[in-house]
RNA sequence: GCGGGCGUGGUGGAACUGGUAGACGCGCCAGACUCAAAAUCUGGUACCGCAAGGUGUGUCGGUUCGAUUCCGACCGCCCGCACCA
């Protein structure tokens, strides 16, 4: 009752049960319908990462082959799917899975072949027990022909490594060329013939010991294909199995159908109705939504809606007899596909208001997890394209722009009993105890905060030590978004300071013009202390928009810098300067930035007030300094006119003493002068 | 095994399309103020060297006047997928 693509390393993605493989009979969304769009439409993503796209590319899994059909020696046809059609005179058995209905049909009457299946069914879905599993096969006695030789005999095996849910669930093994093929052929002694050649190797001696060659070539062995190359001879097999009716180029998704049945109350009903006379019922739209009952039984194991005779037990809306509902209620995926097209208009009677729907949609920036890159982002494309097919909504994608955030990790620390709180812990020279009896703590990997590992900060003790500003500010600080970022105290408290900092600039700050007055400096140190502040704002204000937040706390510690630095700069320029700090700051910290505006002699908010501008005049000086390498390596630098031409700039160069000391008298053979950045001198 | 990403000081991280490597913060060192401490302020802080100078962005090569940036091979770490024919 988990879809695939909710199993992690063979648990379930959020209670961490072990998964096990059982048949059950499940309700499914036709997501593989889609397969195809969800996969070409990734291409028109421009704005999500691209660790994503890849992600959801690899997960579709789209790979095209060839579909053919083999007859049994009991005359019945049988269906394989291959990527690799040149290699069909390697091949040397037929495998089935143990799923596939054939071999279901034949273990009814084949006590053997039952204890075989349910051998392959115990191997579990972790990691590690799919890579020791051995290559299990079980001969059914039957044969297949060869395709392009009836005479040519293959053997028919139930092998445990085929699976039903990928392409038809049988293949032809060539094991010369598929390492799993190459194990199970070892194994039950079946011949090995090289087909494909590397263009280094001799056809005649070339042999396939322990590893499948998988590698390019020519085809050889192959009657009609020898000498063709791997792709030509792909087309060719192709071609004739076509002409002969029996096989047929065609497409491949490992994408799975969406698995939405789940078997709790608490989730959104599945609206059938099973009735003895008419089959599987769907409910009529005016019966919805399906209510759950109001008081739900917990006191026994089993999913108490099949308990609940009351609710359970309705009216079969095709025949009027009696019947009962599906019990079954959706995965929680199936909500988070479409809230935010509900969003637009959370009061519309209709489940969707198109028409709000189709003026906010899609979502400009959506900001979440990585983990949500094959899960919930897949189903609300998904679904978006499911109700833009019913005339629902508008848009075919839901999210213009995606950003995956970083987590907050810490420390983790255990001791004999467990897990256990940073709080609780005490680190001495490298080494942690707990607070209450000594004891002593191991000290684990840092790893994303987690209640169930213990190893968080609750805020309310962070805020109430350094208030929210400072917190917010060091989230921000330092790490990009992005990336995962490490909770340290002395980090905290660096920010702190700066808190403070901002506050003395501007409470200490003397002599300053009424608001409003107009900066004219006039002297160098207010010149430069102004463009700093315009510097600033060209600056926070690009970061801010690319979320690059830590870039623009560094711009942010040089304007404080700046203004620090320059506490005789002509007043009005100073109040520029820190109004831009103040205003800039703003989205990182907002109440110590509402507090520095009233301060500053402001009687409105900081979140009423314009985003500061500035003025691209401002953002350039006079004059540019610039480095000047000898043969690649930095000799000295010069300092020119921004505009100066390439002949002044090489002279200014050439006269600079520690080029003249590296030159030691030598003529320059070529000088590379890239304006306003770097003077190259090869000597 | 397949796919992808990342390796920069003591540390988090900067460096736009190849153009002064280490911005900014933390930490550390020294100094000022103080009876003292905290706070604050000033200066310093990649490595080797007294200096001149040399060496440095995982390693080794390549392209280039010039490479953290581009290309190739390798090493290490991380993430995703995985008996997918």
């Amino acid at each position: 009752m988990l879809a695939n693509e909710q199993v992690i390393d063979g648990r379930g993605w959020r209670s961490g049960a072990v998964v096990e493989r059982r048949k059950l009979s499940q309700w499914f969304f036709k997501i593989t319908a889609f397969a195809e769009e969800l996969l070409t439409a990734l291409d028109t993503l421009d704005q999500w990462p691209e660790k994503v796209r890849i992600m959801q590319r690899n997960w579709i899994g789209k790979s095209e082959g060839l579909k053919f059909q083999f007859t049994l020696s009991d005359g019945e046809k049988l269906d394989v799917f291959t990527t690799r059609p040149d290699t069909l005179f390697g091949a040397s058995f037929v495998g089935l899975s143990p799923d596939h209905p054939l071999t279901q049909e034949l273990a009814k009457t084949d006590l053997k072949l039952q204890d075989f299946i349910a051998e392959c069914r115990k191997t579990g879905t972790a990691e590690a027990e799919i890579e020791k599993a051995e290559k299990l096969g079980y001969d059914i006695g039957l044969t297949a022909a060869h395709p392009f030789d009836p005479n040519w005999k293959l053997p028919v095996m139930v092998a445990n490594f085929v699976l039903m849910g990928y392409g038809t669930g049988a293949i032809f093994g060539c094991p010369a060329h598929d390492q799993r093929d190459l194990d199970f052929a070892r194994k039950y002694g079946l011949s090995v013939i090289p087909v494909v050649v590397p263009s280094d190797a001799d056809a005649k001696t070339f042999t396939v010991g322990t590893e499948a060659y998988v590698g390019p070539g020519k085809l050889a062995n192959s009657r009609f294909l020898d000498g063709m190359t791997v792709e030509a001879a792909k087309a060719e097999v192709a071609s004739r199995l076509e002409k002969a009716g029996i096989g047929e180029l065609t497409v491949n998704y490992r994408l799975r159908d969406w698995l939405v049945s789940r078997q709790r109350p608490w989730g959104c009903p599945i609206p059938m109705v099973h009735c003895a006379k008419c089959g599987v019922v769907a409910l009529k739209e005016s019966d919805l939504p399906v209510l759950l009952p109001e008081k739900i039984d917990f006191s026994k194991s089993g999913n108490p809606l099949d308990r609940d005779l009351a609710w359970k037990n309705v009216i079969c809306p095709e025949c009027g007899g009696p019947a009962h509902r599906d019990t079954d209620t959706l995965d929680t995926f199936a909500d988070s596909s479409w809230y935010f097209a509900r969003f637009c208009d959370p009061h519309a009677d209709a489940p969707v208001n198109k028409d709000a729907a189709d003026y906010w949609m899609p979502v400009d920036q959506y900001i979440g997890g990585i983990e949500h890159a094959i899960l919930h982002l897949l189903y609300a494309r998904f679904f978006t394209r499911a109700m833009n097919r019913l005339g629902l909504i508008g848009i075919q994608e839901p999210f213009a722009g995606m950003f995956t955030q970083g987590m907050v990790c810490h420390e983790t620390y255990r001791d004999a009993d467990g897990w256990v709180t940073p709080d609780e812990v005490v680190k001495e020279g490298g080494k942690a105890y707990r607070k209450d009896n000594r004891a002593p703590v191991e000290i684990g990997s840092s790893e994303k905060m987690s209640k169930s590992k213990k190893n968080v900060i609750a805020p309310e003790a962070i805020i109430s030590d350094y208030g929210a500003d400072t917190i917010r500010w060091f989230m921000l600080s330092d790490t990009p978004p992005e990336r995962d970022i490490e909770w340290t105290d002395a980090g905290a408290e660096g920010c702190w300071r700066f808190v403070q900092r901002v506050w003395r600039l501007v409470s200490e700050a003397e002599g300053l013009p009424t608001p409003g007055t107009k900066a004219a400096p006039s002297d160098d140190v207010s010149k430069a202390l102004r463009q700093s502040a315009h510097k600033a704002i060209a600056a926070v204000t690009d970061d801010l928009a690319g979320l690059r937040f830590n870039r623009a706390v560094a711009q942010l510690y040089m304007l404080s810098n700046a203004i620090a630095d320059a506490p005789k700069a002509d007043a009005a320029v100073r109040r520029e300067a820190l109004e831009a700090l103040v205003l800039l700051s703003a989205p990182m910290m907002p109440h110590l930035a509402e507090e520095c505006w009233r301060s500053l002699g402001h009687q409105s908010f900081v979140a009423q007030t314009p985003w500061p501008s500035f003025d691209p005049a401002l953002l350039k000086s006079d004059t540019v300094t610039i480095a000047v390498q000898v043969n690649g390596k930095r000799r000295g630098e010069v300092v020119v006119a921004r505009d100066a031409d390439s002949k002044t700039v090489e002279a200014a160069a050439l006269a600079e003493e520690g080029v003249k000391r590296a030159l030691d008298g030598a003529t320059p053979k070529k000088v590379i002068v890239v304006p306003g950045r770097i003077v190259n001198i090869v000597a």
